[in-house]
DNA sequence: GTATTTTACTAGATCGTTCTAGTTAATGCA
DNA sequence: TGCATTAACTAGAACGATCTAGTAAAATAC
């Protein structure tokens, strides 16, 4: 439904009236250039304030063509570590002097299709984007065709776009590895979408610590689920019914480990001890919930900074060449792993 | 630091030219309006499609001097419930075909009265603002000058503003009464700002609630802190050093609650047994946290649409007149407070 | 077979800004 | 005094779309 503007906007002519300047003079002033008088300006400026004078940014970007917008596209702003990525992305973005526009696409490909057309039909210059899951390598990068466009946290099977991401395997393998030492051998992997390769990354780290240790591992403990808290009610749910269940699950990240916690205490069993936890970010949350969550913490902070660095670079050198960005995962040992129950060290 | 699209960019001029026709032809194709024969419709979007074409909607809304953009101002994001009723609101608007960019200030009303101006100058016929602290509410109204604007959650005093909010004096007074059901006597009330209407509206219903049962408030067992797990944490560490320590804490929302219930752990006391600790908002992890958090639930998804529909109601009507929404608050009681400990109900 | 309506299409003005290429008038310098 | 330089200012074109008011041809009506 659009919405017509009621009446006659005032604008740079109006100003340049009252004041009895061009619209030249009064552009000038507008931007703090040089080439117009005190007594002038002064003028201007209180013609400005008087008549409620809105600058309309988009006449001057037409003029100019050029914009200092950018567009985050988020997946899910209520997945915690989205919205601290989010924000942090903001923030670097901001210090280096861009106007970051958000939006939530709420892990619908749909509407991110739409939201990518029109942040670029509004003119944003670059686009940061967390996939939604199923997103298409092919149809995204039609989309993002000569525009500078960073994928965030997601990479996509098949897509040459430029990504800032996390050491997925190796997190999930030193998690695993923790497990394992604390003398589980039924480890199940909960949650996550198999079509993703974040999942498939941390899948793999999972199952090569199983192997390493000349564990085969079993299919029927690892449970595909959306990467929500209700996903990881479900997936937990469903191992925890098995006639030989799980003594340890390492879950796809802490929304669904937080998840998989909830249907454990449901089942009247004790985390940590009866079994143990372990998620994936290390949102804010995790360490407090009780038992505090083992996880593998992912600085969403950095992983924030260098998507923008990533974009920026695109910005000033066209939308070439792909770079990537992998921050570091490291375990974070808690009290859901059960290891704090063994060990009784403090952290 | 603006940023120059590098090449010429592909205009409406470039596709009429490639499809042998005119500027108006394709901008009636653009947007699928009659008066161009299917041949001709078939080869401009075939032009436009092979090269690459990319509508310029500030162009267009220069001339039309009408847009279906709308802003959301929200003061954390990375609190779960200012996210959760910013997917609210989103989704709200969306469904009633405008397009909602979100930002964060981050509590900053620096950023904030940036933001506020960089919506309108962008174009946006409305915004919604869950304000930062210490929002001024005449800094507020100049800004909002003429516009459509609704405040959300927070109210300001002494502004004028349309806003949607909850039931805070009664919810709090609910709470209180629980608590004092329960049999607690000192009961603190921890956290938020004394500057702000919604801290104070929470407050009074504590106040009001406890001077109802004949007990005189103790000011010693009032705590300010920011909005936020820190300030919790400070605010619960301060009360539990009081030589004669409360028995239950109401607290100013739910992450404050949380990071209460941080400092309770810390001091080696358990929760629901030897303190009572309430919440408000009730946000997702409300329920997850152990014990769980009794607390005010605030629908966020009841109040985003009502703020939505005040926001449209403006822009159709004008910035006049000033409506005001109040959803309800309502009491959710599960562990925290200690009632499940006694009466071993479940819910 | 003419009058009328409809369909397909277009040139030029317009939205609110900035940029280019000036014009004046004042100042600096020999 | 005269010439170059600078400062203050401006008219008109431009950005990329839409809108108005029109034309020409085809279809329909009588």
């Amino acid at each position: 439904m659009l919405q017509a503007r009621d009446k006659k906007n005032i604008t740079i002519v109006d100003i340049a009236e009252a004041a009895g300047v061009s619209r030249a003079a009064v552009s000038l002033v507008l931007r703090d250039k040089p080439g117009v008088g005190a007594e002038a300006r002064a003028r201007v400026q209180k013609a400005m304030r008087d008549l409620g004078y809105v600058y309309n940014r988009g006449a001057a970007n037409l003029r100019q063509s050029r914009s200092s917008v950018v567009g985050m596209i988020i997946n899910d702003l209520t997945n915690p570590f989205f919205a601290q990525l989010a924000v942090g992305i903001d923030r670097a973005l901001q210090i280096s002097g861009f106007m970051p526009f958000m939006a939530n696409t709420g892990e619908s490909v749909v509407r991110q299709a739409e939201l990518i057309r029109s942040m670029r039909e509004h003119g944003a210059v670059g686009l940061i984007v967390c996939p939604a899951l199923d997103t298409d390598a092919d149809e995204l990068a039609e989309l993002a065709q000569g525009f500078p466009l960073v994928l965030a946290v997601r990479r996509i099977a098949g897509s040459k776009l430029a990504s800032a991401a996390s050491q997925n395997t190796l997190g999930a393998q030193a998690a695993t590895r923790h497990l394992l030492s604390l003398g589980h051998k039924r480890i199940a992997f909960l949650g996550g979408r198999s079509s993703t390769v974040i999942r498939h990354e941390r899948f793999s780290g999972y199952r090569a610590a199983l192997e390493a240790q000349g564990i085969a591992f079993d299919p029927s403990l690892v449970i595909e689920s959306m990467p929500t808290r209700l996903g990881g009610v479900d997936a937990m749910t469903s191992v925890l019914a098995l006639s030989e269940r799980p003594t340890a699950a390492l879950c796809f990240n802490d929304v669904v480990a937080m998840g998989a916690m909830i249907a454990v205490n449901r089942h009247g069993l004790t985390i940590g001890k009866d079994i143990g936890i372990v998620g994936f970010d290390d949102i804010a949350e995790a360490s407090l919930v009780t038992p505090p969550l083992t996880t593998v913490a992912v600085n969403a902070e950095v992983l924030g900074e260098n998507a923008a660095r990533l974009l920026m670079s695109q910005i000033r050198n066209g939308a070439g060449a792909t770079e990537n960005y992998v921050g570091d995962a490291r375990l974070v040992v808690r009290g859901s792993c059960g290891a704090k129950l063994k060990s009784g060290d403090a952290q």
